[in-house]
DNA sequence: TATTGGCACTCAGAGAGTCCGAGTGCTAAA
DNA sequence: TTTAGCACTCGGACTCTCTGAGTGCCAATA
């Protein structure tokens, strides 16, 4: 068991370096914290805190740092989550008003988020795999083509234009655009597949190519909602943030351009405490985020879960600003769409 | 005037210089080249480059550099559009096949074009100013709300659901979408607030409010149209070449992020030869992009420009295969977008 | 037992000094 | 107009030294 002492050193530590970018030593530490004792004392103290890997030498005369087990210890039971400053949550009320709809509410949603912790943000878009049906439409668009639309219960809405092949037939369309609405609106997504495997049956041969090419689209369709989506803002940042990447930001833009690392990564992290997630440094097991921190909260539409937003940033980033501005955006997001 | 032996000399300096980053010098020059005069000549000629602010040397005992005005002579005048390999061609064709709606066909493309360039590459979407209307769609969605589909000659399908206020009457929609084809199938956009001027005329003050509602929707949904939008890919290419902008990439990742300024920027570029327009360094007008290069070309969609393609990168990138790779790929884009 | 003052030791980084060689401009001759 | 020759420049690389913040350890102290 590590003394209480120790542990708010290894606190002091924490905020110091954060604060300055400069491995702190035993005598600046005791100049700027009131712990009542020496600098021998402290040192003593941290000799333990080297041994139990939460702190590291860079070298040997110089201060100390976190390490990724130090900042875990300090996120999970030394650091408060401050409350946002009244200016921060007006920006929030402000940046949110007026937001029509779902596409242009993420987008303020992660401009805002990025700007309030200068960090990169990212929002997902809403997962589809637990959505339902709402309804679909079949729209005659030119000779040979439909336009499907799906709408499903999150307020998500694709659109694809289906090549039939033939000339349509309009009544014909109408015809199966009630039929498809009669079995599958209200059904999971997950079952779309199996409501619609009958549906050609007792057609003539010619409605039932049309009614299968159809249908094929509209399984694609389906499948696609799961192929998630993520944007981003605020990239900028990190090259703000150059000296804390050791080596090139160049490994960290690959890794969030590319939304299938990205998605895999948040799709593992699970809430923890007060509802948000982390990643510090190596706990993101992709190479290219060795330096730096994830911090998600989930939102959720109308009462169910249904999607991550959060911030990246490098290990050495203001924990406690960071997760609290993240849980009030993603608090103000469920608001938002709650309506 | 300047003398044919001096622009081979600035070639020479211009390829050299991209091949090694360094400063070149005259007696490198003459031994990588086979010019048939000695060091002394060439560096009679590079002082006359010197004076014409074609080159210029970063201190006294260094090689020259271009200028930006050196590279610009060398765009127009000097370098010749190299063709593609037949790798990079079968690159093309293979990223290209089986691209099913817009999205996934400009999404591939910018991937490509940044593949093809290693560096960062963007497509902006088709601008809709000349587009005209094909088709409008109004969906019962929901007790009290529509959803609105509105098509465009140019292949691009936006929706939006519009909130009534008041219970639907599933005919009076009905009703109220056929009197809009009638209106406006066909018609410009730009035209499309003057012939729904007059719509309501004649209706109940019920009807005439849900109509009005709607066709406010309408118009908004087609000025939304003059609201363009570009897709990026490649963002880490630029931390790669970190080393070529003095100072960090941080203003150059700021200016293509946000997408106004490129939308203005790519938005004052005119094709000037070989179909493809250039802004180099500080000709971008943009203090954040003085290190930079812009590289672009139009690509077209059934026989009218709609939109553009391009790179950044660099100042010092390779001139030649950029302006190649984006030539062939808006050549493709056009031909893919033809069917 | 925990804390403290003292002390010898370490080492990265800053600063000063030196050297090298690629590159220059100029001049006089071809 | 071109060339060889030459004196000159100066950034960058290299070495060396010095400094001071920081350390670990030990013996004395509360």
């Amino acid at each position: 068991m590590i003394p209480d002492r120790s542990l708010e050193v290894l606190r002091a530590i924490v905020q110091d370096y954060i604060a300055s970018k400069e491995p702190v030593g035993s005598k600046s530490l005791v100049e700027r914290h009131a712990f009542g004792v020496s600098a021998a004392t402290i040192r003593n103290d941290m000799a333990l805190l080297e041994e139990e890997q939460l702190i590291h030498a860079p070298h040997t005369s110089a201060g100390r740092v976190p390490t990724d087990k130090g900042y875990r210890l300090f996120v999970d039971r030394l650091s408060e989550v401050k409350p946002l400053n009244t200016a921060e949550r007006q920006a929030i009320e402000n940046f949110m008003v007026g937001s029509a709809d779902l596409d242009e509410t993420l987008g303020r949603t992660v401009r805002l988020l990025s700007q309030l912790t200068n960090q990169v943000a990212m929002v997902q878009y809403p997962t589809l795999g637990k959505a339902s049906v709402r309804h679909i439409e079949l729209i005659p668009a030119a000779d040979t083509r439909v336009l499907m639309v799906l709408i499903t219960n999150s307020g998500r809405i694709q659109q694809h234009v289906v090549e039939l092949g033939v000339n349509l037939d309009e009544n014909f369309i109408a015809e199966l655009r009630q039929k498809l609405n009669a079995l599958i609106a209200g059904a999971a997504l997950t079952d779309v597949k199996a409501k619609v495997k009958n549906i050609a049956s007792g057609m003539t041969p010619e409605y039932t190519k049309i009614t299968s090419v159809i249908v094929k689209n509209l399984l694609e369709q389906v499948d696609a909602n799961r192929q998630e989506k993520i944007i981003l803002s605020g990239t900028s940042n990190l090259a703000k943030r150059e000296e804390d990447f050791p080596g090139s930001i160049s490994p960290v833009l690959e890794a969030i351009e590319e939304q299938v690392v990205l998605l895999k990564l948040i799709g593992e992290m699970q809430a923890e405490q007060h509802g948000v997630s982390l990643r510090i440094g190596r706990e993101n097991s992709f190479e290219g985020l060795a330096n730096a921190s994830i911090v998600v909260s989930g939102y959720e539409n109308q009462g169910s879960e249904i999607a991550k937003l959060g911030v990246i940033g490098p290990t050495r980033m203001d924990y406690s600003t960071n997760i609290s501005a993240v849980l009030a955006v993603a608090r103000y997001l469920t608001k938002t769409l709650g309506n």
